[in-house]
DNA sequence: TCGTTTCGCCGCCGATCCTGCGGCAAACCG
DNA sequence: CGGTTTGCCGCAGGATCGGCGGCGAAACGA
């Protein structure tokens, strides 16, 4: 069933990783296989859960989302569920882009985009502290991306 | 040219977040206009820079990536140009998937998955710490990810 | 008010792309 | 050695894309 990946598999996905609306015959064009075989490769890569979808890179800025901030957030140990209810929360945070649970001096680290400061006020006092169990946190705000793509090493 | 970015732009852009590879006849009948006109938005977000692109989302886990790290870097005050050839160096390392300089009480937080610990280590020692003007590193690694998406709030 | 311009959308159509099908050759296996 | 599997190819019908001309409504100015 899931075999280990080709080396045509890799150049595959190295290239969808970039430019994800590439059309199959270009794509086949560029690893030097028929268009038939380039497409069953990229349908057997989605369907083995390879590739877990598409998506569209957008602009923040250009969307008023100016203030990339790093939460560390420590929770009261006290409370069983707090860990579950804490992560559902963020789930349906629409400005929550990511949360990690780490090992460490904390527990959560969450990555968030708002418009500005105000807004991120809005998001800490409202959005994180009123939640159960948050014990602590601690913003760092980003001052500039120096990278941002999140492509994956093939 | 200058946008705002009216209510049918905006639902382009959610959809395409998630669905990047949808066909543009489908993506029409989505938002209830006809496939020439929504072609025609797409081109245009393109060209005024609010898409800036697509890509495939993989799993890193079946990729063999099976550990991520976040990593908080100080630097050398002293010498002037330490943050920009930390910058340059970064951006060339492939397990770095992200690098936020932040103000607080370090420099940079980079964000990097690798195979495992022992190839962690590697990655520290001869990636980061190797690197001029490098003071000192704090790692955290990732138990769990709650949510990694990365989707824009619209 | 009214003509003109502009803008966004539509329908049309040739070019391009997708996908299921049959065939073929190499690899694999009992 | 014969049969099966696997991966690839070419082909063809149907879907999709993208450029072109036209149309109606809103914006604009005299």
């Amino acid at each position: 069933m899931t075999d280990e990946l080709d080396r045509v598999d890799r150049q595959i996905l190295k290239i969808l990783q970039r430019e994800g609306r590439i059309p199959n015959v270009e794509l086949a064009e560029r690893v030097g296989l028929s268009p038939t075989a380039t497409g069953e490769r990229l349908r057997r890569l989605q369907k083995d859960g390879v590739i877990t979808g598409f998506g569209a890179r957008l602009d923040p800025h250009l969307l008023g989302l100016n203030l990339l901030v790093f939460v560390e957030v420590s929770l009261d140990k006290t409370t069983p569920d707090a860990f579950a209810r804490f992560a559902a929360a963020v789930r349906r945070a629409p400005e929550v882009l990511e949360c990690h649970m780490v090992g460490g001096g904390f527990d959560y680290l969450v990555k968030a985009r708002v418009a500005d400061m105000p807004a991120y006020r809005r998001f800490l006092g409202e959005g994180l502290l009123s939640l159960p169990g948050v014990n602590n946190t601690r913003t760092y705000a980003v001052m500039e991306e120096v990278k941002s793509d999140g492509v994956l090493p093939l």
